[in-house]
DNA sequence: TCAAAAGTGTTAAATATACACCCATGT
DNA sequence: ACATGGGTGTATATTTAACACTTTTGA
């Protein structure tokens, strides 16, 4: 679909007043980051709506799919946004003007809607990021260095990080922003950079092994001049879980 | 708002393919209740539209208030059901019969509805249950002993009771069951009762105020033909969190 | 004075923490 | 050989668990 049949059909083909927004994260250079994209001078969440015969869980992953171009990734709802008022008729209007779109304030978009917010993990050497609907730029950006972004989406980035932080430590959802294979050394300093802290090295590797959800696989990574760590997997497959 | 205004306003009044609907839960003669209303032959959550320019939040305080009676409860927005196909036009039809009310397939209830679901803990002691737009019969249900419930009203519920048991445990929410006073052998049968397990009586205790959230009072309570417990009180009265 | 429940203590087991030590590796 | 980081061990502290002891109370 292409921007303007987006925008002039997105009425029919979408439920009203409603939309879900996706906090896409990856882990590269040592560094969460998140999948943003440019609307003139702002960034926003990838988003989107709902089909009126689909589900929520469906438009999340659609979502995904259009922005990274992969499936059967981590996805998790965490939140709604809300609020009586939550409608971004005036910010529309001044990123078509920057963007030299045709202005037109009776466009559903500006509606006021209801935004289900998803969070999904990635492997970000495996995503393909595209502009969606209305290809836009789209970059990934540190989770500690946000850009100015639009509409409330600064703080469902900030809530989608605070669920991933609990997530992490409870449920162990981690792997999901590495390859299939990778070591202790890794998922250490991945944990110590999404939680933003120091966790004792020795400690952090007998709980995990503890935790029987990793098979510890023969080989060794090749990689600095130094002591080749063990690489790991997941014993059960199933990443959705 | 009686039952056929309710009806015919309602697509006027409330955002379209949206509700919200309320796990709200009580403790009573040692058991954890969910209220539920009656129609026809079987029970449903209580639940309501959202309100054009009113917020989802909102939208749940409201529900609660006009069940309850109560305001400043404790609520918890905790999973949205948003399938495709979720309407309940052949439900309502077969409810609207059994009532003798005019079926009409074309109202705004038959349509895909998205809801967004809350739990709220009130002390059931202060609630005044009521039946809401529709006034219809309203009941306390023991947790363990659900009646058939019309809709997947049965599986909101149960994930409700599921977000709880994780609450109660991580944020001590649980006091929001009890009255303003409650001693720890009640907070402990309490928990016991929500959980469904044993609880070790001395570690809970302990434990409990070692969390510095209870503040113990002087009095003693007036009780059975045993030695009277201490009562407490929550330190920060912001009950909300 | 007895049974029942409340309050607190005591010990053992399990986890968490901090740090040490040795190993493997490429420069 | 040595600097760097990986893997594992060990001693200590903290938390959890299981259970015991004492107190209060009305019948």
């Amino acid at each position: 679909m292409d921007a303007k049949t987006y925008l002039e059909k997105g009425a029919e083909l979408f439920l009203p007043h409603t939309s879900v927004d996706m906090v896409i994260m990856g882990y590269q250079d040592h560094q969460l980051k998140v999948l943003l994209q440019q609307m003139a001078t702002k960034w926003t969440l990838p988003g989107g709506g709902v089909g009126k015969e689909e589900s929520v869980t469906d438009a999340a992953t659609r979502v995904l799919y259009e922005r990274v171009g992969l499936s059967n990734q981590f996805l998790k709802l965490f939140t709604v946004f809300g609020n009586g008022d939550r409608s971004f008729r005036d910010e529309f209007e001044q990123i078509f003007k920057a963007v030299d779109m045709a202005w037109n304030p009776d466009l559903w978009i500006n509606n006021r809607h209801i935004t289900i917010c998803f969070y999904a993990l990635v492997d970000i050497q495996k995503t393909e990021p595209t502009g969606g609907n209305l290809d836009l730029p789209v970059a990934w950006h540190p989770m500690t260095a946000l850009p100015d972004m639009w509409f409330d989406h600064s703080a469902i980035t900030l809530a989608g990080l605070e669920q991933v932080r609990k997530d992490v430590s409870s449920e162990y959802v981690s792997h999901n922003l590495l390859p299939e294979e990778f070591s202790m050394p890794e998922l250490h300093r991945l944990h110590e950079t999404i939680l933003a802290k120091k966790l004792e090295r020795s400690r952090f590797q007998k709980k995990m092994l503890a935790l029987d959800l990793f098979e510890r696989l023969p080989k060794m990574k090749e990689d600095a001049p130094r002591r080749k760590p063990f690489l790991y997997r997941i014993k059960n497959k199933d990443k959705s879980r």
